[in-house]
DNA sequence: CGCCTAGAGTTGATGCGTCAACTGCGTGAG
DNA sequence: CTCACGCAGTTGACGCATCAACTCTAGGCG
């Protein structure tokens, strides 16, 4: 069902270079993060989708759909988060069930300092290096694995 | 020190959507490796970088050097793959110092049935969807990438 | 010799991420 | 009504990854 030869010595080095790329970048960003303003890349994201969102509250499953993640991954991020406070879980359901996620007032000011930080931050490690043709490239290339991936069997979403 | 404004709504999508490829291709990579292979990513690169190497065992920091990991998660990786029996801890130091990296039997067997088959799926996942000017570009970002943060202040390594 | 320091490697704590198993509510078939 | 099933969310176990603190050995120097 599949090619069954070895990838050459050329393909095995830019595939070593793309993800040690990927890798070095996604460290420096989270490592930023963590240091200038004390949360981490899956907080920050966390934080900035509810923040952006249109309600005042979302429930894991939007939560989950928007970012892209297993609800199982959500839930513990949300029970690490409420532990430190960013987000609170609150009584929405019909009777006492938990279903609603809120920013705390706490969450809030952590997002509103680290957004434009770390949005500074990924325009200097990521867009300020890219060029045009590089920026079209890369477009191309997530939208086209997107697609492929999601809509291709496992959704995982 | 840096750029005080957000990203455009266009630069957020884009990054997004490239984080989001990035995560899933690496998904589907590792899933795959476990399902055909029952062996992680972590797991193939140790085994991996072992097998092509020149001589018969390495050091973990010559490990940490050509996997571009840190001595502590070789470290750790190499406690579980001693657990699961793919590598051995040998005595070459001066005294009973067990400082040298084996692959065992079984270690040598699971990469080289996992090697082909995993190459494969790198190529139908990453090489066969991309066209020329998309690998140039992935290349040449790569390159610089590792160039830029490498060699500029926190070396990791 | 006895101490000090530097480097290699390990360990523990903790956060991230996945899988599988579970809970609990709602709904439709009988 | 009640049972079965499904869906939303949670939990526990475990592997991956990083940081800080530790141990051990070797080598230098009084």
């Amino acid at each position: 069902m599949t090619e069954t030869r070895d990838l050459d010595p050329e393909e095995w080095e830019l595939w070593g270079a793309w993800t040690r790329a990927q890798r070095l970048l996604a460290q420096e960003l989270d490592r930023a993060l963590q240091r200038e303003f004390g949360i981490s890349k899956a907080e920050f994201s966390v934080l900035m989708t509810l923040w952006r969102a249109a309600g005042p509250e979302l429930r894991v499953g939007e939560l989950s759909e928007s970012l892209g993640w297993e609800k199982s991954r959500v839930s513990h991020q949300l029970t690490r988060m409420e532990k430190r406070g960013f987000v609170a879980r609150t009584e929405s359901g019909a009777h006492g069930r938990r279903t609603g996620i809120k920013l705390t007032a706490e969450g809030r000011s952590a997002v509103q300092s680290a957004i434009i930080g770390h949005a500074g931050n990924i325009r200097r490690h990521f867009f300020d290096t890219l060029t045009p043709r590089q920026a079209d490239a890369i477009r191309a290339w997530s939208e086209q694995t997107i697609e492929r991936i999601e809509s291709h069997g496992d959704v995982s979403a």
